[in-house]
DNA sequence: AACACTAATATCACTAGTGACAGTTATATT
DNA sequence: AATATAACTGTCACTAGTGATATTAGTGTT
């Protein structure tokens, strides 16, 4: 199990991701501070139980920040300004990229981590390809791009340490 | 660029990441708080940059929960018990495993399905690719399973709808 | 030896997370 | 209608991050 220490002050998201994922939440419809926190858990099975003491006074501050409005009931809905924050996919991607990078090079963690990437990757094509009729396709193009990439870089990677081992004969 | 906002505030590690990964350093070798901030941009290729609001109040802390010992010249070392939670691999894997699994779950998913996953994918790809050389033979070959699995289901997709078309001539 | 300069260390104010608990409001029961 | 209870909201103390700034220690110059 985790450690005591982990569970106290270990965090379930990446730091700067709820207000992105309360942002895109309060777009689609108006909630309360519990609504938001019981939509967490749901979206996320259970691994992330976001506290009170992130949520209200986030709401707080998104308030202050013009990003919400409170509506009614006290439910808050995105501002023009908010939905421009929350359609900010790029700084989402930079929170996990920029997170990744770090730890793929830090320490002796990108060796040990690199096999439940691949696990990861899988998962993710299956529930792409179980899509695949609702992707367009240019989508579909882009995704066999990567694909193709991928398996020419591991070509060439293999290619390279035959010729080394060749070499060394 | 990144916004002002998550310059400010965003995070490059995980919470938690870093105090293993300083326990791990000094169970190498004793070093000072500036060398430990050096060593971290070293290994990360500049992504991380650890203020040292971060490295000399942890500095304090594990020295008072006795993981650390001072040497001399302000040098620190892991004590035994330090060593023990260095090498706690599981709760270093879960620091990353469980904000992944959240991400996945959570992220807009439902809605932009196609593209969004593909960019998800294409990033751990990426950082996955460029981690190549660290990687076993056997996670190689299950990666390049993987690949050729998915542009055959991408194939197979493409010949079921030329035969649709075929069909409704 | 005194002084300026530089580099390492420490501290500060801030945001974003954590859990625990306090306060408030709504609802149900009698 | 009054009150008990439950649920939602808000606040607190804490750790872990961020950058900026203050303090301290060491070093070189005259």
């Amino acid at each position: 199990m985790l450690s005591h220490w982990f569970s106290r002050v270990g965090s379930s998201v990446p730091r700067g991701f709820s207000r992105h994922y309360v942002l895109g939440l309060l777009k689609e419809q108006p909630m309360t501070g519990k609504e938001i926190m019981d939509r967490a858990i749901y979206d996320s099975d259970g691994k992330w139980r976001p506290s009170p003491g992130l949520i209200y006074p986030m709401l707080g501050r998104l308030l202050e920040d013009g990003l919400i409005d409170e509506v009614e009931n006290g439910r808050y809905r995105t501002t023009t300004s908010g939905e421009d924050t929350a359609a900010d996919m790029k700084s989402l991607h930079n929170i996990v990229q920029k997170q990744l990078d770090v730890m793929l090079r830090v320490g002796n963690v990108g060796k040990f981590m690199a096999f439940d990437l691949i696990d990861r990757v899988s998962a993710i094509g299956s529930a792409l390809s179980s899509n695949l009729d609702r992707m367009t396709e240019q989508e579909k193009e882009k995704y066999k791009e990567f694909l193709l990439a991928e398996l020419a870089k591991l070509d060439e990677q293999e290619n390279i340490n035959q010729k080394v081992t060749l070499e060394q004969k």
